[in-house]
DNA sequence: CGAAAATTTGACATGACTCAACTGGAGTGG
DNA sequence: CCACTCCAGTTGAGTCATGTCAAATTTTCG
């Protein structure tokens, strides 16, 4: 439970009774790779810090394609809010990619916190915000990038991920698929052997 | 000032004080068609509320074309919101498609409310989940939808928009250009008369 | 070690773009 | 009220980025 305290000293760092509030309703878990903590259909239960691993949220198309809208690695939070807030079905899966642990938080508890300790509200309005950010930044490129921008981009960003994670996801993140990125790449090195 | 309080009343509804403090914050403006409130290189100084009229906010890519972000038409909101809070120079624009007026709170005003009302946080923290929630399912669009698709969706989601923006704007907001979407609403009619 | 997944490669297909020409209103000024 | 310009929209021909499918090869992980 120390990342979690540590997480939130990065915006207004909580007192005794805010670290003893969410601490005490943050439920652990461990998560195998490939194991999910949302599937198409269900609603979103909860809202779930990563404290190790990593996780890719998606949606599947008509032809059973993999999109995947988000990852969530170490010290992040990953949930499908639509589904979370709203009480409806979701249209994603939460995947973890690698053996994970987590911790979460109900919707019941987060709405205690926010109502008792207004901190919350800040703290996760900020967390949203940096997140929206960076949606509308993904949205920008898709729209007026090619694949081969989007790839060096993605690198310089998550050079974490980049290392991490199999391309066929990060294709899939890219909105590309993962045989495209394969020629990508395979030109792009091209070029760095003769500059 | 009667549209703002109204607007809250979505959400938590202010009181007495709360109404005061964000009212005499507020600043009306009238805005022309075609002129800018933001524009690329400049920080990005206010969190705009739409009275009346109608705004684009998007990118200009290398070879010049845009990028339509979001729109927003009354009783909705518009910034860039991670210029506004790293005070960074924006990427983006922002412009009124139609004569508008509208309330603007600066950054500092902002910060005001946020401190001494906590009520603000909370109601922009469900504010822009909304909005996170709205581009999310954008960006899915993107990656598995045709221009068909999105375009049909855009119908539905948007009637108001749709009969009252150009198609031109239309087409940047789905991602394709101009004379494309004229192709795929020419189809699309053909459609409809042979059922 | 062995099965399952990831990656690469090539031939071919296609959705969407580019460019250029044309059409038809909507303003605007005389 | 006409003539003129100016955009938004349309259309067509040709092109390009990216997708599809399939097969061969390598890597990963249980």
């Amino acid at each position: 439970m120390n990342n979690i305290v540590a997480h939130f000293d990065k915006y207004l760092p909580l007192n005794e009774a805010e670290i003893n509030a969410v601490t005490s309703r943050m439920v652990e878990r461990k998560v195998k790779r490939k194991q999910y903590i949302l599937q198409e259909g269900d609603i979103c239960k909860y809202f779930t810090y990563v404290v190790e691993g990593c996780f890719k949220m998606y949606g599947v198309d008509n032809s059973g394609a993999e999109h995947n809208l988000v990852f969530a690695a170490e010290d992040d939070w990953i949930s499908d809010i639509g589904s979370l807030h709203k009480e409806k079905p979701s249209k994603l899966f939460i995947e973890a990619i690698e053996p994970s642990v987590v911790l979460q938080l109900s919707k019941g508890d987060l709405w205690y916190l926010y109502t008792n300790f207004p901190k919350f509200d800040r703290n996760f309005r900020v967390i949203i915000e940096d997140k929206y950010i960076e949606l509308q930044n993904r949205l920008l490129q898709a729209f007026s990038s090619s694949a081969h921008e989007r790839y060096e981009n993605f690198l310089e960003q998550y050079p974490n991920l980049a290392t991490r994670l199999p391309n066929t996801q990060i294709a899939s993140y890219l909105g590309i698929t993962s045989e495209f990125l394969s020629k990508v790449r395979n030109e792009r090195t091209k070029k760095h052997l003769h500059p």
